[in-house]
DNA sequence: GCTTGACCTTAACTATGCTTGAGGTTTTAC
DNA sequence: GTAAAACCTCAAGCATAGTTAAGGTCAAGC
């Protein structure tokens, strides 16, 4: 018995062949993994082996980070999948449509934020005190691009 | 002739005054003027004066941020307003125009991205390789959020 | 059986957007 | 005229999302 048909060959994949169908990195997985986002067993020469769903789970993550959802949230939507048995179709239908809320809100928001913008185009008004998008309180908020954008109790 | 009335004092205004006036942090303004993005007079103690206008600058990059430009944009942007003289109503109207038709572009980008999400949850497609969202080459293009999202050439 | 390519770990580096701290100076207020 | 508040610079630190490099191991082809 060689050392490395612990698991299963022909049925996980290597870092290398994941990288290579997912489109991501060999560095990007093993990032993914010390942030928990994925998984894999080991050989006995250590090297990881991964089950073919990791490239949907990779998938995922990606559409998740193309909607503005930072990694440790996919992180945690992600750790509430059913553990114990590969996640269904409906599994993952459900976490899109967790997402595509919060990317509706997210949609939302830049749009009121245009909507101002165009406001402003005519008058210029920028930096007046009665302009909205001088007092982002209502209705705006933060849009989460960076760490506090906006002071919440700037007088 | 005490030191510090080079930079008229009443008509500039410090650092401090800036900050709570504007709602970034003493810090923030320090960080600004390194990037370039806004510039102070010097009393003779070496203290930052700043013009009035820097309020409205101010106001104009906090704006853009949420809009979701980098601040290296923002700076490059502001480079380009009419030197000599202080920008006018229109000057910043301008900008605005710019800046409104990239916030568009976002929009639009996401609003793409939701529709194709909104396809997916019916299927829970998300990994299969016919799937819009498996395929971003097709219209929609990396969204900018970080460093290359996605593999141009991955095949 | 050995060379080469793929893999391993750990640490450091990139970029963006700031904040925090240390150690020292200036201004302001009394 | 002195104490406190505000200011200064420079360096380091934090968070996010990775990449790159160094130094070594594993696996596969010939």
């Amino acid at each position: 018995m060689s050392k490395s048909d612990f698991p299963v060959p022909g049925q996980t994949l290597s870092v290398g062949e994941v990288a290579k169908r997912s489109g991501v990195a060999v560095s990007t997985l093993h990032f993914y993994e010390t942030k928990g986002l994925i998984h894999s067993l080991r050989t006995g020469g250590n090297q990881r082996r991964y089950p073919r769903g990791v490239l949907r789970r990779v998938a995922v993550i990606k559409v998740a980070q193309r909607t503005g959802i930072p990694l440790a949230s996919i992180q945690s939507a992600l750790a509430k999948l059913p553990q114990g048995r590969a996640p269904t179709a409906e599994d993952w239908a459900e976490l899109s449509r967790v997402w595509r809320s919060e990317l509706d809100e997210r949609i939302r928001r830049l749009s009121q934020l245009r909507d101002q913008l165009d406001d402003c185009i005519g008058c210029g008004c920028l930096s007046l005190k009665t302009c909205p998008l001088r007092n982002p309180q209502d209705a705006l908020g933060a849009l989460g691009a960076g760490p506090r954008l906006l002071e919440p109790g700037a007088g």
